[in-house]
Formats: structure tokens, C-alpha cells, sequence
DNA sequence: AATACATATGAACAAATATTCATATGTTGG
DNA sequence: CCAACATATGAATATTTGTTCATATGTATT
């Protein structure tokens, strides 16, 4: 095993024997940054609604940026973002490109926070 | 129902019907904005790490730091995150502070990540 | 072909945020 | 009480990021 005791950690007190484990345990550094990368696109008020709306109905981007309110640029921007983390997929007919939901993930993780929220 | 064609939509193609079933069915714009304020606390690769490390087993400040490599100072303001937004738990014993997980909610939204991650 | 419209994209600006540094608080042991 | 250590916090800085504006692409209609 690694050397857990870095220089950025000064402390003394430190539980190796609980670290050793956790430490073996842990995924990858990489792996979890993925992770924050694909749990941040959550994180913006924008992109849940654009997802909760999605979850309801397949919506175009016009309909997307009538309904939140806000420029169509600003929808498709948002999406673009959504798509390249395979949340969100396009479809095309004609003019207008519909979205819809990728996967069931997003609605459980929207579900989930939802859940935590309404708990307090 | 409200006008849904707002001036920031300069759009002429929308599908009214859908749109307002959509928008009845929509969370309040404030529950969905706690939903992304809470879920943009899982979008940082230090604070998604220790929550993973969280939910391995109940860890101290310096531990964290140990564990992370990371100074306590920046552990520590991370975990303030955290404990403000109802994700973790403190103890202390002594000088020292544990840090938990505070409800299953966690775990299922990492997990739920995840998975997603490991599917394309 | 030419116009109209839906969508996409690049650059720029403003706002949000993670870490560092300095310092404070709180607890234990001498 | 005082020194040592774990943790917390406020301010400052550097980076990230969402929206806007200008412009480009792509499709349908006349």
C-alpha cells in the first residue's frame, strides 16, 4: 500500500488500519472524477428542468425555451451539454430536433435528490 | 394557464397541448432549483470522493485529508458543504470529528451514477 | 435558388466556486 | 492555566461556468 501520510496532511492522529481499507476499496481517482463530471451537469437549475421536463414528455428545443422561459440558445446550449453525457438524446424531424431522455438513471437520480428534499 | 410564449422565445413551432400538460406537471421553479442545489453538491470530484469514502466507513477530518491527500482546511470546508445540505453527519469524540453518511439517499445517487458511467 | 425558420456553435462577459492562507474555536493532557 | 492539536471559518484569488450576442448550419417552402 501507498503511503497515506502526505505533506499536504499534518495531522497525527489518523486511523491506518481504517484507512488501508477504505483506501482499497475506493474506485479510482479517474474513475470518481468521471463520476463528479457526470453529476455535475446536474447541478444547474437549467439542465433540471430541461431533464424533469424531458422526463415528462419528448420536447423540442423551441418548446424547451417557451416553456423555462428563456432563448432557444440558451436551451440548445444546455443540451449540447446534456448530450455529450449521454442524458439526453436528439431526434430529428425536418426542422426541428426533439429531445428525450437516454436512460432511466436520470429520473432515478432527479427521483432520489427530490426524495432528500422533501425529508427535512 | 399562463402564456408559455414568453419574449425570450421567439419561436412560432411549438406544440401548446403537450406544453401545458408539461408545464402542469412541472415541479414549482423553487423545489427545482433546491433539486440542482442539491445535486450540484455531488458535482466536485473532492466532495464525490468523500462521500464515497463516506459510505465505506465513518472517517475523521485528518483522515479524509489522509486519505485524499488533501490539506484538513480543504476537507473541512467541503464537509461544511455537505453537512449544510443534510448529506452528512457529524460526531465528535474528543478533539476528533467523525464524519457519516447521513441517509441512504447518498449512495443510491452515486451508485445510480455510477452505472451510468459504466455503460457506454 | 432564395427566403424563412429551427437549431447549433464560438467568443466574450459576468457570476459562482474550490482552494489557500491566516486565524479562530474547542478539547485534551500536563 | 497553558500548550498542543483537531477542526472550523473568513477573506482573497484563480478557475470554472451559464448566458448573451453574432453567426453558421440545415431543412422546408415558395
Amino acid at each position: 500500500m501507498t503511503d497515506l501520510h502526505s505533506p499536504d496532511c499534518n495531522c497525527t492522529i489518523i486511523h491506518a488500519d481504517v484507512l488501508e481499507q477504505v483506501d482499497a476499496q475506493l474506485p479510482d481517482e479517474d474513475l470518481l472524477f468521471q463520476l463528479a463530471e457526470l453529476l455535475k451537469v446536474f447541478g444547474d437549475t437549467t439542465r433540471v428542468r430541461i431533464l424533469w421536463a424531458l422526463s415528462l414528455h419528448e420536447l423540442c428545443v423551441c418548446d424547451l425555451a417557451a416553456l423555462l422561459k428563456m432563448t432557444a440558445t440558451a436551451i440548445s446550449h444546455q443540451l449540447r451539454i446534456l448530450k455529450n453525457m449521454q442524458l439526453v438524446k436528439p431526434r430529428r424531424a425536418g426542422k426541428v430536433v426533439y429531445y428525450s431522455l437516454a436512460d432511466s438513471h436520470v429520473t432515478q437520480i432527479l427521483n432520489q435528490g427530490f426524495e432528500h428534499i422533501n425529508e427535512e
